[in-house]
DNA sequence: TAGCCTTTGAAGGGT
DNA sequence: ACCCTTCAAAGGCTA
């Protein structure tokens, strides 16, 4: 995997650990076990810091073979370092093994997470034979599976397009997408081989998996009218519409004044994070339960059970979210999430004065409350930055909550009372917001029974119970 | 038809 | 270092 982000200076320095933020979770759930389970040598912490360290190991293997793009080393280099690491970390068999049918058969072992979602289609795509050459279409062949690949610790697979960037066979970099940019180091592999896949069944395929399988614009060795010429999911035209860009239109645009350039220039998404890869995969699943369609109660929904979700679940996605940077990044190395900024409308100046007297800040909480700015903790939901137990239109802070860690409950498992998204939407059923799942697991193990699946109303009575409990104490 | 709603996380600018 | 803002997806709803 090319280094993208060493001390070169590259965007995202420190990707590979996850962001601030998700490390921060991790250490501070961490910490909640730490004291309750500590002599537990095999614990969820211990599975997520081997994941982590995993994680590390990889992409700094592949930092010191791959260089930092554009900073000496050749693509020549880097493919051969991709191929070291495909080497090491894939193959191609020639026959199905049964562990992948055990995978897609056994929902125990993945939580449903590969099962029929993002990653059983990405084992599935990324399992088709390399093609033999450029354009080719090859035919489909079953899905390959490859064990060792497959990490012990139940942490996903590395990506079918993150594999391909690890193929031996690199093609030439993918055309200037961005038009700012000036150089292209990386060489992209010719994934033309994934289009043999029908558009039916593409269309099945969850946003990752597509714009995973899609080749970046213009992939297809910049030929006009070459098949693979599918624009990247993540690149749209600038009407914000998800539409073909094809390849005459963008020599045209090139003759075109640079005014009309910016404005025909295609929008290059950002990279979903874990949790959009969380509600692309379960927003299905949570329209069907619950029979609801707006989007903004269902996202309440998955927010909460995302919380809900075991570290090991959360993982997944924050890894895959982690490869999709990875490869947006190495897709398009001058672009910032910037570049979108203004796009959309800006949200209303009340609400954005709103916003700013917000007394539920962590560092004013922190000051009402006598907390150490630098290290304490703003209220029961501990987070460092918006104090999310602020209550809009009643101006008061979340009392300070000790250390320990029983007393807290937000935001894994919060409360109407102390949601201040529920109270904007009050007609959502509470069994409906609340978390399939208890307030933070005492040990690993239970943490480990941690489901997406709707609880029953009895499980969801003993929430409500112990949330109530909780609060009273 | 554009924007809002709602969620969490990432990123970058500002302090 | 921390805070704030914006955007990413989704689809119903509203002006």
């Amino acid at each position: 995997m090319p280094q993208l982000d060493s001390g070169g200076g590259g965007a995202g320095g420190g990707d590979d650990l996850g962001a601030p933020d998700e490390l921060l979770a991790f250490q501070d759930e961490g910490e909640e076990q730490d004291d309750k389970s500590r002599d537990s040598a095999a614990g969820p912490e211990r599975d997520l810091a081997e994941l982590k360290s995993s994680l590390v190991n990889e992409s700094e293997g592949a930092a010191g073979d791959a260089g930092v793009p554009g900073a000496g080393a050749g693509a020549r280099g880097e493919a051969e370092a991709l191929g070291r690491e495909h080497t090491s970390q894939r193959l191609f068999p020639d026959k199905l093994p049964e562990s992948l049918e055990d995978g897609l058969k056994a929902p125990e072992c993945t939580s449903g997470m590969y099962k029929d979602t993002v990653y059983s289609a990405f084992n599935l795509l990324m399992h088709y034979p390399p093609p033999s050459g450029a354009g080719q279409h090859p035919q489909p062949q079953p899905p390959l599976h490859n064990k060792a690949s497959q990490p012990s610790h139940g942490v996903p697979q590395l990506s079918p397009l993150y594999d391909h960037f690890s193929s031996p066979h690199p093609t030439p970099a993918p055309a200037d997408i961005s038009q700012k940019q000036v150089h292209r180091p990386l060489q992209t592999p010719d994934l033309s081989g994934f289009y043999s896949l029908t558009s039916g069944s593409m269309g099945q395929l969850p946003h990752t998996v597509s714009w995973f399988t899609h080749p970046p614009l213009m992939l297809g060795s910049g030929v006009p009218g070459h098949p693979a010429a599918i624009p990247h999911p993540a690149i749209v035209p600038s009407s914000g519409k998800q539409e073909l860009q094809p390849y005459d239109r963008s020599l045209k645009a090139q003759a075109d004044s640079k005014a009309e350039k910016e404005a025909k220039k295609p929008t290059i998404k950002k990279p979903l994070n874990a949790f959009m890869l969380y509600m692309k995969e379960m927003r299905a699943k949570v329209i069907a339960e619950c029979t609801l369609k707006e989007s903004a109660a269902i996202n309440q929904i998955l927010g909460r059970r995302w919380h809900a979700l075991s570290r090991e679940e959360q993982a997944k996605y924050y890894e895959l979210a982690r490869k999709e940077r990875q490869l947006h990044m190495q897709l398009y190395p001058g672009w910032s999430a910037r570049d979108n900024y203004g796009k959309k409308k800006r949200r209303s100046r009340e609400k954005h004065q709103e916003s700013n007297s917000d007394p539920g800040s962590p560092k004013k909480c922190r000051a009402r409350f006598g907390l150490n700015q630098q290290t304490d903790w703003c209220g029961p939901c501990r987070r460092k930055k918006k104090c999310i137990r602020y209550l809009p239109g009643e101006g008061r802070c979340p009392s300070p909550v000790p250390s320990d860690d029983s007393a807290l409950g937000c935001p894994r498992s919060p409360t109407p009372q102390d949601s201040p998204s529920y109270l904007l939407l009050p007609h959502l059923p509470t069994e409906l917001l609340a978390s399939p799942a208890e307030p933070a697991p005492t040990s690993p193990g239970l943490s480990a029974t941690l489901s997406l699946s709707p609880q029953s109303d009895q499980q969801s009575t003993q929430v409500q119970q112990q949330e109530s409990q909780r609060q009273a104490s």
